[in-house]
DNA sequence: TATTTTTCCGTTACCGCACACGGAATTAAA
DNA sequence: TTTAATTCCGTGTGCGGTAACGGAAAAATA
């Protein structure tokens, strides 16, 4: 049980000890933009030029340059850069609005992180809400975020066409723009950070059948006129539906419609499902975030005998939790998703590297009362 | 359903609009150290000197100087200040050394990314491994570490009195240390990055009986001479006798000792431990990284019959997941804790900040067949 | 060929900070 | 009082870039 590499063992300490070039540390790389300018034999003025293409430069110098800046390994330092070039990076976030507890609160927490970490660079961000049944504000907040001219843009669509239409302006910009939550099938953007919506509801299928003799599952859902605005958890529910078909060939999906702005409707709609099937043990899944209204009714019904799965951290959804009105939870932490979209677009506008990979599927966390509290 | 603020329907995007100076963006702040020496009637060498702690400079000086610096809400830009002070900041970090697919290559992940962060900031990382069931080894390394004067240590620790004598040298010679994985008595440490063992234990337990009739679990463990090194996974398993007695006080707790060198040696003790008892459905449980000991096991005895569950997302562990020979995973990222505690060094270097929280207990994220990839 | 235009490039002044250097003012020693 | 030692502080240079400015060389036009 050697170790693996000598790394540790050797030159312990100094990161540079003189006359080594094991790029081990990758940080000696201490040439400068002069160093260039002299390999090439022009001024740094003329090595500046073809680094940030201002032309300007002869066909000749510029191909000289180029091919020093290669050989030598430059790398600008972005201190200096940022120092130097006192511009005024802009991200601009367009997300659904939200009221207290909800799901999009999360993603402004992370939008909240993310801002943490450009501010450093420099960047400022700013989040523009739009109201997520209402085409009219998703354009409004479009035209905003269009007029103030940000240097990225991260984006949760729930409007198809105008989205794509929004992006196709964007990419005339040259404006580098990431989706959060959902994309579209477009391919202009710089990086998606989401859910992998199939197997999240494929995973919840299985985390509530869990092995166990099931003859029915009810999916609530929310009762909502969708005027071509897209529901992202119908892919989660298909998920869920295809588990249940491959697993439990004789078991029915019941669906069940809920009135979000009503407690009396939604208490009338569940009171009317646990009475047209009398069997107590049932088995519940919410496919969107708000499981805590189906665990509401149980609580204020006294009834403990339903196995209920649903989806993301919302304080009322892990207080429900830990009182096991809900088994489990799936969580996708999008607070993550959007602190790494502004991620994304921070290096690619200071690094100019674009990140690792384009579409980024965030891991489904499965949530019960003894590790949620680990979870914020 | 209106915004919850006003943020994104107001300004939008003019990020800083003038007049304003509500303290959201924080990044107005442009206020320079010549400001401050100009405000303080001094020159920003002055200035420099209080705020570095230099000293030459009279009490009068210094106590205008701080005065103003306050006033004005003077934070210096740190991208001047870490490109006009070519300093070398090195973090060393002290972990045990290991082969490949083990435990503690998960941590060395980690560093990398550590490292790739913290070289943003000209800060340079080095790990120094060591063998965690030899003494002199680890004494050797801290020796090392100690010798190449390092800015600050991340350390996993395993052997305690050593380890306390070490930190009290770092206490010593003003160098912030971190712990990761476990951490000791002592606070002089800046964080501490691990998981919640006893609950991870006691999550384990529930994960593993599930509601079911059980009877006996079987604790798989590693038989190994401890001479007073601590061994990390006993709180572990006391969480896990607890959840046991505490809902299933009729259940056995069996422990089965394997060797993890030898093969032939393992077989033996499992092909006896399912001799004892003829029961095929057993409830196998391993608090270390190596459940994947268990399911080789099982795979070339046609065992299907068992429910197991295990610790870490190692390769072999995740195919045993997917072959059906583990049901679960816990999961602790100890990658990511490596490269927290590398962040929490880089910005106390940084930006004089120390973390959030001292004492950061990870998420434990529970893997099945179904979630497992996205677990990377 | 003389003049204008275009192309291309070097020079230079910062950006905000760190730190060396040298000098004025004050105090101690002679 | 003269000289030496302290104490305190301002100035200046450079870190590695950015970008404005102006001018030389080459090309186009007269």
């Amino acid at each position: 049980m050697k170790a693996r590499n000598g790394r540790g063992r050797s030159g312990a300490g100094r990161y540079r000890s003189p006359g080594t070039n094991s790029g081990v540390m990758e940080e000696g790389n201490k040439i400068t933009i002069n160093d260039v300018a002299k390999a090439a034999g022009v001024s740094k003025g003329t090595v500046d030029r073809v680094l940030h293409d201002r032309g300007e430069v002869s066909q000749k110098s510029r191909e000289k340059i180029l091919k020093v800046i290669k050989e030598l390994g430059y790398r600008p330092n972005f201190y200096a850069s940022i120092l130097a070039s006192r511009k005024n990076y802009l991200i601009s976030c367009i997300i659904p609005e939200f009221n207290n507890g909800e799901f999009w609160e999360l993603t402004e927490k992370g939008i909240d992180q993310g801002r943490e970490y450009a501010g450093r660079f420099g960047i400022s961000i700013n989040a523009v809400l739009y109201d997520q049944y209402d085409l009219e504000s998703f354009q409004d907040a479009c035209e905003k975020v269009l007029a103030s001219r940000p240097s990225g843009v991260v984006i949760a669509p729930m409007f198809r066409n105008e989205t794509l239409k929004f992006v196709k302006e964007l990419t005339e910009n040259h404006i580098p723009y990431v989706y959060i939550d959902s994309k579209l099938e477009d391919d202009g953007y710089l990086a998606y950070y989401g859910m992998p919506m199939y197997q999240s509801g494929y995973l919840c299928a299985d985390i509530l059948t869990d092995g166990r003799d099931v003859r029915k599952v009810h999916v609530i859902r929310i009762a909502r006129d969708k005027r071509g605005l897209s529901d992202p958890t119908l892919t989660r529910r298909t998920g869920l539906v295809d588990y249940i078909s491959e697993h439990y060939p004789d078991c029915d999906v019941e669906n069940t419609f809920i009135d979000p702005k009503s407690r009396e409707e939604r208490y009338r709609k569940l009171d009317e499902m646990f009475a047209s099937d009398p069997d107590p043990d049932k088995y519940i899944v919410m496919c969107n975030s708000r499981v805590h209204f189906v665990a509401e009714y149980l609580r204020d019904r006294g009834i403990r005998s339903c196995r209920v799965v649903g989806f993301d951290v919302l304080e009322k959804n892990v207080s429900a939790l830990k009182d096991g009105y809900v088994q489990a939870l799936i969580a996708q932490h999008s607070d993550r998703q959007a602190a790494s979209a502004i991620t994304a677009i921070t290096d690619y506008l200071i690094l100019h590297s674009g990140p690792q990979k384009k579409d980024n599927y965030t891991q489904m966390d499965i949530l019960n009362k003894y590790n949620c509290d680990y979870y914020l």
